[in-house]
RNA sequence: GCGCUUGUAGCUCAGCUGGAUAGAGCAUCGGCCUUCUAAGCCGAGGGUCACAGGUUCGACUCCUGUCAAGCGCACCA
């Protein structure tokens, strides 16, 4: 509709060059834009305002011409100058029944598009270490970023998800030497934990099972652990040096193999663990790419070599320098310490190469908004490799803050004190969790009251939603029990019976649904569609309330049926394109 | 100090590429169940869109500055 009208103005625009009203040379860029208000018709443009001042003319003296030079088109019922300039458009009503049919027969498919044509996206997000369990915090990510996902793919993307696992470096190690002194525990060793290990629940947990199966291969006397390793901070010391020594201890005392198999298995644990934490959550990957891999299958050193070749390091103190601040970060970065160890940046670096190498029209990293000062080095990195960073979008998710009441929750994942995603969904529910947590802009600071949040009654709008799902269902039902058949033809043949407000306003929301689709996933907004689908239940409800749809009048009642049906069916398209559930009954 | 993000009703937030009278939910107040689920509906009150300039026929929206909040400025990941 939104073409035609296009297309009709446009032959305005030249039937009044060709009267020499307008300059030949004029192109305006036609806009047209939904009305807001049911006053000002269906659509509006601002066409002769945009024109009024090249064309020397007051807004609304152009306003009738162009109206003027309008060709007549069944569809548009009249034409109207109004405000201070606007043209509004109103559609033929019966040009606007024919989405009900049309959603019918789409079913499922409503909505969808090939606007992407199967251009090929990735989108990377969560990536969180495995060193623990996912925590609320995770949450927002992987709701943002599998609804943002999920979007691409029904306007025709082609996306793969994927999930970087940060399976090497330093924290990992912390992590292994955690399992490793919990194991040491189970075996008897009585110590002092580091301050810095991982002292959650899991860890030791972990270090049980362990236990079991191998009993003491793993076992040194704590003695020998503890012997000269720096003091721990409580003790005076620096709860760095602590911790490294003991990693190192680790290493020496159980050998290569040993080390590598409690750090295998805590990393496969932790990680089975995340991956069935996401897949319960409606969240689930095509990829899982290891960056321990990268090391091993020398991307790290072929990215480097590329970057040397291309002149963009150097050396200096012993380190090998990435000269980024050439290309817009603010200053350069190491990518190899002077230990001859390569930084997590020369991890990234292969990573974003590798992406590049895979093909991806387009390549989408969804961060939490404390890594912001990273883009500039890694837009950097994708220069200097050749690439056009274009390709690279990187989304920026703000943390939520947690709230208990009035109370801001504290959360470190070393201590153990946290909010498990698992914890959230137990309590709220997955539908609750994701519809909350993409409920917002993702770079709008959220305030999360888990107190709001897990209280199941009302104040949810997720149940809002499901609830007028629900309801049309139950209508339905109702037919059935008493024994009253639904007959869609006869409602097709009646649709022009629709003619109360409620009912006007249905249609055209429903017909609203594509754009919107493809806005929220352009714009990379998830919580349009939300916003979206409260309107429609939100509209819906109200017609509940104002009028019967079981009457005696066989007409109109299949007509309004058509139309419900057609609602219930856009409200589970666009749930479930949330991976949130359209329940029958509440 | 520099950079990124944010600032809209008492609270939590929407506001589509600049458009017509700035909207929802919660909270407050008043109505609606002998009729398809009251987890609902109808109505009322509540605003200097942080502040000050600028661009424009038109600014919550774009630009500049100020103020405030969050985050980031490692040979950590």
């Amino acid at each position: 509709m939104k073409q035609k009208l296009e297309s009709l103005l446009l032959l305005a625009v030249n039937t009044l060059k060709e009267e020499a009203i307008l300059a030949s040379d004029l192109s305006p860029k036609i806009s047209i834009e939904r009305a807001r208000d049911q006053q000002y018709g269906d659509f509006a443009t601002n066409l002769a305002m945009m024109l009024a001042k090249p064309a020397k003319m007051n807004p609304r003296q152009l306003a009738e011409k162009l109206i003027a030079a309008i060709p007549s088109d069944d569809a548009v019922l009249k034409v109207e100058i109004a405000g201070p300039g606007f043209i509004n458009f109103f559609i033929d009503p019966n040009a606007q029944y024919q989405i009900i049919s049309h959603i019918h027969e789409q079913g499922a498919k409503y909505g969808l598009s090939d606007f992407g044509q199967g251009k090929k996206v990735q989108v990377e997000f969560v990536s969180a270490n495995p060193t623990g369990p996912l925590h609320v915090g995770h949450g927002r990510g992987a709701a943002y970023g599998s609804a943002v996902a999920d979007l691409l793919s029904a306007v025709g993307f082609e996306v793969e998800r994927e999930y970087y696992v940060n399976d090497a470096g330093r924290q990992m190690d912390i992590l292994a030497t955690s399992i490793w002194l919990r194991y040491l525990e189970e075996c008897g060793e009585v110590f002092t934990f580091p301050i810095n290990g991982y002292k959650g629940d899991y860890i030791r947990e972990i270090a049980v099972a362990i236990h079991k199966e191998s009993s003491n291969e793993y076992r040194h006397p704590q003695e020998l652990v503890f012997e000269d390793i720096h003091l721990d901070e409580p003790q005076g010391g620096d709860k760095e040096l602590h911790i490294d020594g003991l990693i190192d201890r680790a290493k020496t005392l159980l050998g290569k193999t040993l080390y590598r198999d409690i750090f295998q298995s805590g990393l496969d644990d932790i990680l089975s663990d995340i991956r069935q934490d996401l897949s319960e959550f409606g969240v689930d990957y095509q990829q899982w790419f290891s960056e321990r891999q990268l090391m091993d299958d020398g991307s790290i050193d072929e990215a480097l070599k590329r970057l040397r070749d291309a002149g963009h390091i150097y050396e200096k103190e012993g380190a090998l320098w990435f000269a980024s601040s050439e290309l817009g970060d603010e200053k350069d970065r190491v990518v190899v310490r002077d230990n001859g160890q390569s930084t997590y940046f020369a991890s990234d670096i292969a990573y974003h190469m590798n992406k590049l190498d895979r093909g991806f029209d387009q390549i989408i990293n969804i961060w939490g908004a404390d890594h912001h000062g990273y883009v500039p080095r890694v837009r950097a990195a994708m220069q200097a490799l050749g690439a056009d960073d274009k390709k690279l979008t990187v989304l920026l998710v703000q943390f939520a803050v947690l709230y208990r009441g009035e109370e801001r929750v504290q959360m470190s994942t070393r201590s153990g004190s946290f909010v498990t995603l698992r914890q959230l969904r137990q309590e709220t529910g997955a539908d609750a969790a994701r519809f909350f947590y993409v409920m917002r802009k993702s770079e709008q600071h959220m305030d999360f009251d888990l107190k709001l949040a897990t209280s199941k009654t009302n104040e949810n709008p997720v149940f809002y939603v499901q609830y007028a799902h629900a309801r049309i269902c139950s209508v339905l039902r109702q037919l059935d029990e008493k024994s009253l058949q639904r007959d869609s033809a006869l409602g097709h043949e009646n649709l022009a019976m629709l003619t109360e407000s409620q009912e006007v306003a249905l249609l055209s929301r429903l017909a609203r649904y594509p754009e919107i689709l493809e806005r929220a996933a352009t714009h990379y907004e998830p919580h349009q569609l939300i916003n979206y689908l409260r309107e429609l239940a939100a509209e819906f409800h109200s017609y509940y309330n104002a009028h019967q749809f079981i009457i005696e009048d066989a007409k109109l009642c299949n007509a309004r049926l058509n139309l419900i049906c057609a609602v219930k069916q856009v409200l589970s398209n666009g749930l479930k394109l949330l991976k949130i559930s359209t329940p029958e009954t509440m």
